[in-house]
RNA sequence: GGAGAGGUGGCCGAGCGGCUGAAGGCACCGCUCUCGAAAAGCGGCAUCCUGCCACAAGCGGGAUCGUGGGUUCAAAUCCCACCCUCUCCGCCA
């Protein structure tokens, strides 16, 4: 959420920011409606101060024993009348509210304009694509072949993209996530949680999946409850409500969950394989730090996620997403894309992103300063640490042999008994 | 699922129709005292919105005692619904 003050001093910077994100924003109704909001709010106030201060002359006049009925009667006209400037106030608030709720974060100034994912810029690329003397196959037959992985019986259990992992392939998910948290917990300074895989309304709306990205969303029937779509929701809204110490800041949080994701509308794309499934493992990474550090925060975690990869062996690029590409909440993202052999090109594995105080001000996350009075925002960031489904496929695909098995990266061998390689 | 108790400021905790945005304590921040510290004393210390105004300071106003409604001239206090926490019983991984 925009600040409402930022939009009214500074309309036509909003709009422009906005446009360099392929949106057309005409905030000038927004701005009727949020002043017509705040005249009905004096009218409001007015009253209301006059019916404190008859209130009160009556508990005076009651105390002294006098007689105030005609105080009473008048009070009682203005309290209807409060009633209605109330529902009127009320109905213009939720329309300016609604309008707000429904505009994106405006770009950093260091976001690169751009149209669509074409117009991402690689900020670097970490290895070389893996060179093969065979065909590589791609992840789905060699989890198959290997029989690790299991996607025709997931379907009869469930549906169309849902995992099923047997054996060492269940292990070497598990060994991922495992990996993943540990590094983080033991060398990034993040603290480890496990959330709430079901998250409900107000959650949703305090990150920015809602109110506008319902049909993305997985559902409890009967009940305002979503299977949550990333640990970003659950992890980030821990502190909802909440003022922060500034010495306490920043709060990094990592935590594995498994995602869920409706993927309504992309039917056709990555039918086979593990890329887009509507459940999947990821582990992420939050933080929560003071404005003037957000941007150097971007940077560390998009290292701290980077160097799984490294780890892992695995070659990848940055990319800067141009302000076309931007998510809904972010102010800046960096995606992270591992190299697919069978694609022959690179996939997103890791989206890091810095929401300023976007998603801080709609979940009401604030700080105090030391020794100085008032609060301010949080800026929150987010990145995938990484998505592990996804790195199970990178790992199939760039580490098989040509007599078919897969050799496990070396940082994971602890954490699968010593097993140096998958075999059939 | 059944029975009961309760949700008040950063924390503990009083209030149970008007003078209470909220006693008292703890924590925290100043100051006094001290060579310094501790102790003691004094003072300060919720959030959000809003008007004047420079989105400052300051002054004024409104709202907020789990959430939403209701009663009343007036609600933290009374009534209703919902949510949550705790205790006991039942069931259960």
């Amino acid at each position: 959420m925009l600040d409402i003050k930022f939009i009214r001093q500074n309309t036509e910077a909003a709009e422009a920011a906005l446009k360099k994100r392929g949106e057309k924003w005409d905030l000038s109704e927004f701005r009727g409606i949020e002043a017509q909001a705040r005249a009905l709010l004096q009218d409001l106030e007015e009253l209301r101060f006059q019916r404190n201060q008859a209130s009160a002359e009556i508990a005076r006049m009651k105390r002294e024993g006098q007689d105030t009925a005609a105080l009473m009667e008048k009070n009682r006209e203005s309290g209807a009348r409060v009633k209605e400037l109330e529902a009127a106030l009320e109905e213009k608030q939720a329309l300016a509210q609604e309008i707000l709720m429904g505009i994106p974060n405006l770009p950093h100034a260091s976001v690169p304009v751009g149209a669509d994912e074409k117009d991402n810029p690689v900020l670097r690329a970490v290895g070389e694509p893996t060179a093969f003397d065979f065909d590589p196959k791609p992840h789905w037959d060699t989890g198959k072949d290997l029989g690790i992985l299991d996607l025709e019986r997931a379907a009869r259990i469930t549906g169309s993209r849902f995992p099923l992992y047997f054996g060492a392939g269940a292990a070497l998910e598990r060994a991922l996530i495992s990996f993943m948290l540990d590094t983080h917990t033991r060398e990034h300074g993040y603290k480890e949680v496990l959330p709430p895989f079901i998250v409900n309304r107000t959650s949703m709306t305090g990150t920015g999946q809602l109110p506008k990205f319902e049909q993305d969303l997985f559902k409890l029937e009967g009940l305002d409850y979503f299977l949550i779509p990333t640990a970003e929701v659950p992890v980030t809204n821990i502190h909802a409500d909440e003022i922060l110490d500034e010495e306490a800041l920043p709060v990094c949080y990592t935590a594995y969950t498994p995602c869920f994701r409706s993927e309504a509308g992309s039917h056709g794309k990555d039918t086979r394989g593990l890329i887009r499934q509507h459940q999947f493992n990821k582990v992420e990474l939050v933080k929560f730090c003071l404005p003037e550090n957000s941007y150097a925060e971007l940077e560390s975690l998009l290292l701290n996620a980077e160097e799984i990869l490294k780890r892992l062996k695995l070659p990848y690029r940055v990319i800067t997403l141009c302000t076309g590409d931007l998510g809904f909440s972010s102010a800046k993202t960096y995606d992270i894309e591992v190299w697919m052999p069978s694609q022959g090109m690179y996939r997103e594995i890791s989206s890091c992103s810095n929401f300023e105080d976007f998603q801080a001000r709609r979940a009401k996350i604030r700080f105090r300063r030391k020794g100085k009075k008032g609060t301010g925002l949080v800026h929150t960031l987010n990145g995938s640490g990484l998505a592990v489904g996804r790195t199970f496929a990178a790992i199939l695909e760039n580490f098989q042999q040509k007599d078919g098995t897969v050799t496990i990266p070396e940082v994971l061998r602890p954490h699968m008994g010593g097993m140096e390689a998958l075999r059939p």
